[in-house]
RNA sequence: GGAGAGGUGGGUGAGUGGCUGAAACCAGCAGUUUGCUAAACUGCCGUACUCGUAAGGGUACCGGGGGUUCGAAUCCCCCCCUCUCCGCCA
C-alpha cells in the first residue's frame, strides 16, 4: 500500500499516477484521504492531551493515597473520571478514523513506473521485444484441446466428473510432461541462484493482506471457509509472506527463492471467449520466483528476472514476446510489470505464460518488510516476482507448435526430465 | 478432539495493582584501555503514531480483543497460538 506521507507530500504526484492506472475519481478520492488523516491526527492530538493529563493526575493520586491525603485524592480521582471519559469518546472516534483510512489506503492500487505506457487495456500494451520465429503449421494443425484428445494425455471430462470444470486430470505423456516442466523449472532457478523453497499452499486472511490479493481479489480466491484459509492464486502470496514481519539483515540481499505450487483461482466472472482448452483453468501448476532487493537494485532485478524468464522460453524453443503492460492492464499491486507471451501456432494466439513485477514498496509496506540502513533507519525493501513459468499454456503451445503427422516432438531440453522424446 | 503448562524487548528471563516502557544477563553499537586478538571498563541500545524547524515533548503497545480501577504486564472474561501428555491419523 502506498504510504501516506508520500500522498501527503507528493499529492499531484499520486493522483497523476493513479489516473494512469486508470483509476477512477483519483483525485477526489486522494484529497478524500488527506482530509480523513488530517482529522485524524486532530482527534489523536486531543485525545493524547487528555490521556496525558489524566495519567499525571492518576500518579498524583498514587503519591497523595501513600502519604495519607485521601481528601485530595478524591477530589483528583473525580477529575480524571472525567477526563477518562472524555478521552474515551475521541478514542473511538479515533478507531473509526483510523479504520476508514486504512481501508481507503488498501483500496488504492500502486503507483506505476515512470516508463509503463498510458492505455486502458491490454490494446494499449507495448511489444518491448518479439522472439522467433512463428511455425507453419501444416492445414490440418489441431488446436491442443483436440490434440490432448487425439493422445489421451489431458482429460476434461474426467477432471469434470471428479471436481468440476477447469480442473483436468493429466495423464500418462500428459501427466509426465507437467512433471517434467515442474522439475526442469526448478532446476534451472536453482542453478539462477534461486534458492527452492515448498511452501504452503493455503493461507490466512493475513498473508491475503500482505500481498494484496486482499481486499482487491477477494472473491477471486477459493475460500476453506471452517478455517478461515485460501488457497492460493500463487504461489507469490506463501514465498513472499515468508517475510512478512521481516527486518532482513543487509548482508542476506538480495533474497532469491523459487517455488512449485498448484494455483487456484475462481476466475469468477472471466469465463466466456479464449477460455478453450488449457487456456483458462482454476487449477494449475507454476514455478514461481520471488526476489527481495534494496530499493536501488530492484529494477535490475526485474530486468534479471525478465531475461531468464526468456532463457526458460528460449531453451523450451518457443517464440515468444515481451510486452510492457500499460497502465490501465497493470495488476492492483505493481509498479511495472513484463508480460511474457507465447505463440500458440494452431490456435493463432499469443498466450499469456508469465509476468513479471517489480511492487516497489507496496508490498513490504504492508508486510512490514524492512532493512536498516547505514545510518541505521528501518526503512522498507521492494519485492519482486515472476512466473517462470505456469504451465497449462506452455503444454497448449508446445503441443500445438510441434504437432507432427505421428506425433508431437518434445523440447530437447526436455528430453533427460521426460524419458521419451514424443508424444504419440 | 481431551487434559495440563505457558505466551514479556533481537535472545534468555525478572516482574501479581502506582516510582515498570519494563530489572538483570547475553547479543549489538560507540568509546576508554591495549604489541595484536581477547578481556575489562563506560555509555547507548524496542516499535508505531503524534506535536515541534530542531532540541525535545506526548500517546499507545508486555499473544489478540473486551472489562474492573483514579491507575493494569500484573485482577476478570472471550479468542488465538506454542509446548507436554492422551486420542486419532498420512
Amino acid at each position: 500500500m502506498l504510504q501516506l506521507p508520500v500522498l501527503r507530500e507528493q499529492t499531484d504526484l499520486v493522483v497523476a499516477g493513479l489516473q494512469k492506472k486508470n483509476y477512477k475519481n483519483a483525485a477526489a478520492e486522494v484529497a478524500a484521504l488527506l482530509d480523513l488523516d488530517q482529522r485524524r491526527r486532530q482527534v489523536q492530538s486531543e485525545h493524547d492531551e487528555l490521556q496525558a493529563r489524566a495519567n499525571s493526575l492518576s500518579k498524583e493520586i498514587g503519591v497523595l493515597m501513600k502519604s495519607g491525603e485521601r481528601e485530595k485524592a478524591e477530589a483528583f480521582k473525580a477529575e480524571t473520571t472525567q477526563l477518562k471519559q472524555q478521552a474515551k469518546g475521541l478514542a473511538e472516534q479515533l478507531t473509526t478514523l483510523e479504520t476508514e483510512l486504512q481501508e481507503a489506503l488498501y483500496r488504492l492500487p500502486n503507483l506505476p513506473h515512470e516508463s509503463v505506457p498510458a492505455g486502458r487495456s491490454a490494446e494499449d500494451n507495448e511489444v518491448v521485444l518479439e522472439h522467433g520465429d512463428l511455425p507453419l503449421l501444416p492445414e490440418d494443425a489441431q488446436p491442443h484441446w483436440e490434440l490432448i484428445q487425439k493422445y489421451d494425455i489431458v482429460d476434461f471430462e474426467l477432471g469434470n466428473k471428479i471436481t468440476g470444470a477447469g480442473f483436468p486430470v493429466y495423464k500418462r505423456q500428459g501427466a509426465r510432461l507437467q512433471r517434467a516442466l515442474i522439475n526442469f523449472f526448478l532446476d534451472e532457478a536453482i542453478k539462477a541462484g534461486y534458492a527452492e523453497v515448498q511452501p504452503p499452499i493455503l493461507v490466512n486472511e493475513a498473508s491475503g493482506y500482505g500481498t494484496g490479493q486482499l481486499p482487491d481479489k477477494d472473491g477471486q480466491m477459493y475460500l476453506a471457509k471452517e478455517d478461515n484459509l485460501y488457497l492460493i492464486p500463487t504461489a507469490e502470496v506463501p514465498i513472499t509472506n515468508i517475510y512478512r514481519d521481516v527486518i532482513v539483515p543487509v548482508e542476506q540481499l538480495p533474497i532469491k527463492n523459487a517455488g512449485h505450487t498448484p494455483c487456484f483461482r475462481r476466475e469468477a466472472g472471466s469465463w466466456g471467449a479464449d477460455v478453450r482448452g488449457l487456456n483458462r483453468l482454476h487449477q494449475f501448476d507454476k514455478v514461481e520466483i520471488v526476489q527481495i532487493t534494496l530499493p536501488e537494485n530492484s529494477y535490475e532485478a526485474l530486468e534479471e528476472m525478465s531475461s531468464y524468464i526468456q532463457g526458460l522460453l528460449q531453451k523450451l524453443e518457443l517464440p515468444y514476446r515481451v510486452l510492457r503492460l500499460c497502465g490501465g492492464d497493470m495488476s492492483f499491486t505493481s509498479a511495472l510489470t513484463y508480460d511474457m507471451e507465447v505463440y500458440s501456432a494452431a490456435q493463432g494466439r499469443w498466450l499469456e505464460v508469465s509476468s513479471a513485477s517489480n511492487f516497489e514498496t507496496y508490498q513490504a509496506n504492508r508486510l512490514k518488510l524492512r532493512y536498516k540502513n547505514e545510518s541505521g533507519k528501518t526503512q522498507l525493501l521492494h519485492t519482486l516476482n515472476g512466473s517462470a513459468l505456469a504451465l497449462p499454456r506452455i503444454v497448449a503451445a508446445i503441443l500445438e507448435n510441434n504437432q507432427t503427422a505421428d506425433g508431437i516432438n518434445m523440447p530437447k531440453v526436455l528430453h533427460p526430465y521426460l524419458g521419451f522424446e514424443k508424444i504419440s
